[in-house]
This record gives structure tokens, C-alpha cells and sequence, in this order.
RNA sequence: GCUGGCGUAGCUCAAUUGGCAGAGCAGCUGAUUUGUAAUCAGCAGGUUGUAGGUUCAAUUCCUAUCGCCAGCUCCA
């Protein structure tokens, strides 16, 4: 390239040079900052990635980008889907290319490809890309016109790519080579493949051309990289550590939960499981009261008109399940609104008795498609913690901000302080006036600013009816779960003709806000399943207090301290095995059964316990009343631990 | 829904190229009477998801069906 101008290139050290001739980020580094000349992969000009052996062709800002920076992962992974994809080709010379992005967590590279790809091909796979990293080939940019490209991959027998470039607008592309491998790719790479140091192919999963399934069928290979072998063992000890905390593997564990062939989707909750939802639901009701909620309950299956009324029938049919009764039809409900809107409506309600706080654990069902079922996260029948609130338009921001308080009273009791949440604006498809839509986001916006709270602006994405605030929970894994939401709607009001009287003795149509705390109450124990993995805080757990007796002869104290702890609420059971205390203790813990109180002769001499905890070990002796206490203290404060 | 994989005892998993379905844990019985994460021995446990088919013979091969698991644009 003839360069016209001098180009002056400022350092991140605050050196300003001027280039003569051809230099690239590569040349500077070695220069200025010959100790980093290992650790780099990507130069940034002007706030652009580029590769490190481009050559600079504009005047500005330059930074060199360490291997060790977050943003350098995206280059790191991407040029690792670039190797992966290159052993494939060495391996199945037919496989076609499609397309091969990193993602938030490490790569994949789609394949089109006649023979099968298996698990038990990854390692061969893997060993191809290792001799392509010990050969450490360099990754070279070049710069191709359109119709070239496209005889080039035509020749290649890549048809994907070929496709890929008829959709690009622009006259060039650019293509990256190393030893005969060559992908379309915008780039930047890093330097040569040597820099993929660790990495490890995760999976192999069907996807489809364009994620359309209409198209071809591609094969999918994952994987994930570092650049230093800690991070890969951490990363993959974490994918450890979520499989051993599966809700699902647990729930069968801990006899919680069970499915069915008989009923796919549709959860049973085993004695061990009611427990837990029990104590949500009465825990949620009894918070509800405390802050001005009545509670209702309306019936699973209503007329089909009502479904009419309400919309449902002409958005949600797809996902709603229908009977007859007495040649009627009827739907089961996926929602509670309409039912509760009855319930209103039942009653001439006056601008006095406003807000109006009605709660409702509704059980919806809703049809999901087959392939998308998973645990207690994706069920097609749950408890919906819903409420609607009904009120005037002024009252909207005050309701809002004291449901956003609820919200955060309800997550910080299971531990969970850190929760994301979004505002998602008027789409483009939608009912009522852009006055009340502004008058609406508006009162959400101050609601969030007034409360501080951090938020992400989804313009576009609320629902047809009104906007909303969603909530996302982040687990003790560092996931995030959507489960909170607060909607206004203006819709339902207006078709089921809400009404009530003003202080001017006449009818105004009410406000209505729905909200979900917990969202499906199957799906936040699933949650709370993972997060605690297993290990209840007392409150909630099954079993509370397993009493161990030594031996036969400590049997009945040991009965006498059970029937202690019942009369007090406390859920224990009495492990009579002939077994050695050893195998008691074991059996508890695996049980994760928070206390055992061990009983021998000094226990039933001095009538105390030996008190051990989950996890923790032997806690030392406690008389009955300081047991008690001791439970009923930590039940009170519904300690997380 | 689609693609691929899987379905064996209550649970976790075995079973050469098609050749008598097996182990550990849990359960039951007996011995042992135990002090903070597994005492020993014995017994029992199955229409191999379901329905067809091929075969002298099917857990194994084929077809259908049900269910489970993973994935199904985070775009060169």
C-alpha cells in the first residue's frame, strides 16, 4: 500500500511515533515493548481489533491487546474455532464448512458432513489440532475482490462460504490462511496457533444452516480454550460442579420431584419435594399479607368465551390446552388474569379501596414443544406466584416501587442478593394511546431511578399490552435466571371494562400491574435446588434433625428426644438400624439432613444430646431446651447457609 | 416440532462378532451392640420403555411408537 501521509501512532505509554514505510503492530511491539512480544495476540487502532502483523494504515491511538484480557478471550476463541475447524478438514476432507463464531463461553464450528461425529471422535479431533498448535502455523489476512472469493471457496467446495459471501454487501473480503486451511473470516487472529495453548472440545450437537430448520443439517462441535491451563481446569471443574448441583439429578437423590411417561412436562412433587414447595408458598403468603395482598384462587378451567375476552385465544391458542363440558368448550387456563379480572369485576369497587392487591398461587399449563422440556425449569404446568394490582393511574409509580422492595425482601431470604433487571419499552406491535404508553414507562423509569437501581433499557421488547421490568436472578454459580416481573397493562381493563368510582362520583377505568415474584414456583425451586445444591437452609429442608442412637439401648431416649422435637415443628425422623453410628452419620450427611443428634450412654445419663451439623461436625453436647432454642432461633431468622 | 444420542433391578452402571441378563449401592433376614462419613454373612430383586419384524436364537439387527438427554444464529 502507498502511503500518501505521515502516520503518527500514539502509544498507550503517551509516546507518540511517525512511521516511515510499511510498520506493523507487530514491528512497534518489539520495539517499544519487547517483553510483551509473547503475551500479545491483537493490536487495537482507533478502537478496532486488528491483527498484529497488519499494517497500519491510518494515523491514532494504538493499544496491544494481552492474551490475559477478558476481551482478548472473543480473538482467542475464535481463532480456536479456526483450528478446530482446520483438524476436521485434515480428518474429513468432504466436511463443509459453515460457520464457526466464538460465543460467551469458548467456540463452535458447524460442519456439513455425511458421516456422523460422536463424543468418542473429539480426542482424535483434539490431537489433530494439537499437531496444528506444535507446528505452530501462522495465521495470514488476505485481502480477496468478491467474485474471486467466491471462485475461490467455489473451488474448494465450500458452498456455505460461497452463500456466506453473496449475503456480504461489501466489493472485498477478506479470507485467513495457514498451511492450505483457508476460512472467510473478518478477523483479527492471533499470530499463529501456537498461542492456543489449553483447550478442550466439549460437545457435538445438531444444528441447522442459518438455525432454520428448513436447511441443511450441520454438526455442531464445541469447545472452549485458555491461554492458561489453570483457567481451562477451572472452567471445566465449574462445568463439573453444575452437573453434581443438577436439579434434576438431586431431585431424584432427595426423592423431591419425579416425571412421568404418563405425563410429560408435568411435574410430581414426591413427600420430600411438598416441603420445600409448602414452605415457599406459605413463607410467599404469609410475606403477602404482611404487605396488603388478599389472597384468591380462581378455577383451572374456564369457558372459552372468557379466553376470547381476554385475547388469549388470538395470541396464545398454540400454547393452550381445550376440553369440552356439556358440549361447551372450554380451555384450561395458561394464565390467571382473566379469572382474577371476574373476580374484580364481581364487586362495584370504589378509588377508596384503591390499590387493590390480589394474589394468586395460580396453577397455569401451558403447551411447550417437546424438545424444550427440561427438569422443573421447563415444565407445561407450574404455580405462578401472581398477583394483579389494581389501581389509579397516579398510583402506578408508589405501587411499583413498593413491588420492586417486595421483590428484593423475597430474593435476599434465599441468598439472593445480586439480581439483574431490565426495562423492556413499547414494541411495535401494540394497543393504547403513546400517551399512556410514555405515561406508563415513565412511571417505571422513575421507579427504577428512585430506587437506585441499576437497569438494562430493552426498547421494543414489552409486551403488546404494556411495558415491563423483568427480573434476573444470579446464582451461587453465577447464572442468571429469569424470574421477576412487573407489567402495567392497559389492555385487559379496557376489555373486560374495569371500572371504578372516582371522587367525582363517576366511572374510570382502573390500572392494572401484574407481578410474578418467584414466576413459576416449580421452576424457583428448581433454582433454589442448584443454588443451595442440595444443602437447605433449615427452614426449608425435608428432613430437619436425624436422631442417631448408639445402640439398641439408647432407642428409647432417642424416641423421647423425637417426640420432643415434633411437638416443636421440627421435622426429625429416628434411625433404629442396627448399623454402627459411623454408618448413621453417613447416611444423614448424604441425606443432607442439616443436624444429627447423636445419642449414647453419657446422653442418656445426663439426658442431653450430642448435636452434630451438616457439613460442619460434632457441635458438643446441648440440653434439650438449648437444642430447641438453637433450632428455633435459626428457624426464625431463616438463616442461608 | 427438527437433528443426533440414549432407554437393562428402586438408584448408578456391566453383558465379546446375536448364544442361559450381571455387579455395586439401596431393600429384606441373620450375626454383631457399636461414639461422629460405609461391620460381616445370606436372601430377594427383571416380559431389557412399548408394539411389531428378521432369526434355530434378539438387551444386541430392522420398523414404528413413547419417554429422557444434548443442541437447534451469541451470525464471515
Amino acid at each position: 500500500m502507498v502511503q500518501s501521509e505521515k502516520i503518527c501512532i500514539k502509544l498507550p505509554n503517551g509516546k507518540e511515533i511517525v512511521l516511515t514505510g510499511s510498520v506493523s503492530p507487530d514491528g512497534i511491539l518489539q520495539e517499544h515493548f519487547p517483553d510483551k512480544k509473547n503475551t500479545c495476540i491483537a493490536a487495537v487502532l482507533n478502537e478496532k481489533p486488528i491483527d498484529l502483523s497488519r499494517e497500519i494504515s491510518e494515523s491514532g491511538d494504538l493499544r496491544f491487546m494481552d492474551i490475559q484480557q477478558p476481551e482478548a478471550l472473543d480473538i482467542f476463541w475464535h481463532s480456536s474455532s479456526h483450528v478446530m475447524a482446520q483438524a476436521v478438514k485434515n480428518l474429513y476432507p468432504d466436511a463443509q464448512l459453515g460457520i464457526g463464531p466464538s460465543i460467551s463461553r469458548g467456540f463452535y464450528y458447524d460442519f456439513k458432513l455425511d458421516t456422523p461425529i460422536t463424543p468418542d471422535d473429539l480426542p482424535r479431533i483434539e490431537a489433530a489440532m494439537q499437531k496444528i498448535i506444535d507446528e505452530n502455523q501462522v495465521f495470514e489476512r488476505q485481502v480477496l475482490n468478491r467474485s474471486d472469493s467466491i471462485d475461490v471457496f467455489k473451488s474448494r467446495n465450500e458452498p456455505f462460504k460461497v452463500e456466506l459471501i453473496q449475503e456480504i454487501e461489501d466489493e472485498q473480503v477478506t479470507v485467513y490462511q495457514n498451511n492450505g486451511f483457508m476460512d472467510l473470516c473478518r478477523g483479527p487472529h492471533v499470530p499463529s496457533t501456537k498461542f492456543i495453548r489449553y483447550f478442550k472440545l466439549t460437545s457435538v450437537a445438531g444444528s441447522y444452516w442459518h438455525g432454520d430448520e428448513r436447511n441443511a443439517v450441520m454438526q455442531r462441535i464445541y469447545g472452549i480454550s485458555f491461554p492458561d491451563k489453570k483457567q481451562l481446569k477451572n472452567h471445566l471443574l465449574q462445568i463439573e460442579e453444575a452437573k453434581k448441583r443438577d436439579h434434576r439429578k438431586i431431585g431424584k437423590e432427595l426423592d423431591l420431584f419425579s416425571f412421568h411417561q404418563e405425563g410429560p412436562g408435568f411435574p410430581f412433587w414426591h413427600a420430600h419435594g411438598m416441603i420445600l414447595y409448602n414452605n415457599v408458598q406459605r413463607y410467599l403468603q404469609k410475606t403477602l399479607e404482611i404487605h396488603g395482598y388478599q389472597e384468591i384462587k380462581t378455577p383451572l378451567i374456564l369457558n372459552e368465551a372468557l379466553w376470547h375476552q381476554s385475547g388469549h385465544w388470538d395470541n396464545y391458542k398454540e400454547n393452550m390446552y381445550f376440553t369440552s363440558i356439556d358440549e361447551q368448550p372450554f380451555a384450561v387456563k395458561p394464565m390467571n388474569c382473566p379469572g382474577g379480572l371476574l373476580v374484580f369485576r364481581n364487586n362495584l369497587h370504589s378509588y377508596k379501596d384503591f390499590p387493590i392487591k390480589m394474589s394468586e398461587m395460580g396453577l397455569v399449563h401451558r403447551h411447550e414443544k417437546s424438545g424444550v422440556l427440561h427438569g422443573l425449569f421447563r415444565v407445561r404446568m407450574f404455580t405462578q406466584d401472581d398477583a394483579h394490582v389494581f389501581c389509579t393511574p397516579e398510583q402506578i409509580e408508589t405501587e411499583v416501587i413498593q413491588i420492586i422492595d417486595l421483590i428484593d425482601e423475597v430474593y435476599s431470604t434465599f441468598g439472593f442478593n445480586d439480581y439483574e433487571v431490565e426495562l423492556s419499552t413499547k414494541p411495535l406491535k401494540s394497543i393504547g394511546s403513546d400517551e399512556m404508553w410514555q405515561r406508563a414507562e415513565a412511571a417505571l423509569e422513575n421507579a427504577l431511578i428512585k430506587k437506585q437501581m441499576k437497569y438494562q433499557l430493552n426498547p421494543g421488547d414489552g409486551a403488546f399490552y404494556g411495558p415491563k421490568i423483568d427480573y434476573h436472578i444470579r446464582d451461587s454459580l453465577d447464572r442468571l435466571w429469569q424470574c421477576g416481573t412487573i407489567q402495567l397493562d392497559f389492555s385487559m381493563p379496557e376489555r373486560f371494562s374495569l371500572e371504578y368510582v372516582g371522587p367525582d362520583n363517576s366511572k374510570h377505568r382502573p390500572v392494572m400491574i401484574h407481578r410474578a415474584i418467584l414466576g413459576s414456583v416449580e421452576r424457583f425451586i428448581g433454582i433454589l435446588i442448584e443454588h443451595y445444591a442440595g444443602d437447605f437452609p433449615l427452614w426449608l429442608a425435608p428432613v430437619q434433625c436425624a436422631v442417631l442412637p448408639i445402640s439398641e439401648k439408647h432407642e428409647s431416649f432417642a424416641s423421647t428426644v423425637l417426640e420432643l422435637l415434633r411437638s416443636q415443628g421440627i421435622r426429625c425422623k429416628v434411625d433404629n438400624r442396627n448399623e454402627k453410628i459411623g454408618f448413621k452419620i453417613r447416611d444423614a450427611e448424604t441425606h443432607r439432613i442439616n443436624y444429627m443428634c447423636i445419642i449414647g450412654d453419657r446422653e442418656v445419663e445426663e439426658q442431653s444430646v450430642s448435636l452434630r451439623q451438616r457439613k460442619k461436625g460434632n457441635l458438643g453436647t446441648f440440653d434439650t431446651e438449648a437444642l430447641i432454642k438453637r433450632f428455633m432461633d435459626e428457624l426464625d431468622r431463616r438463616a442461608n447457609h
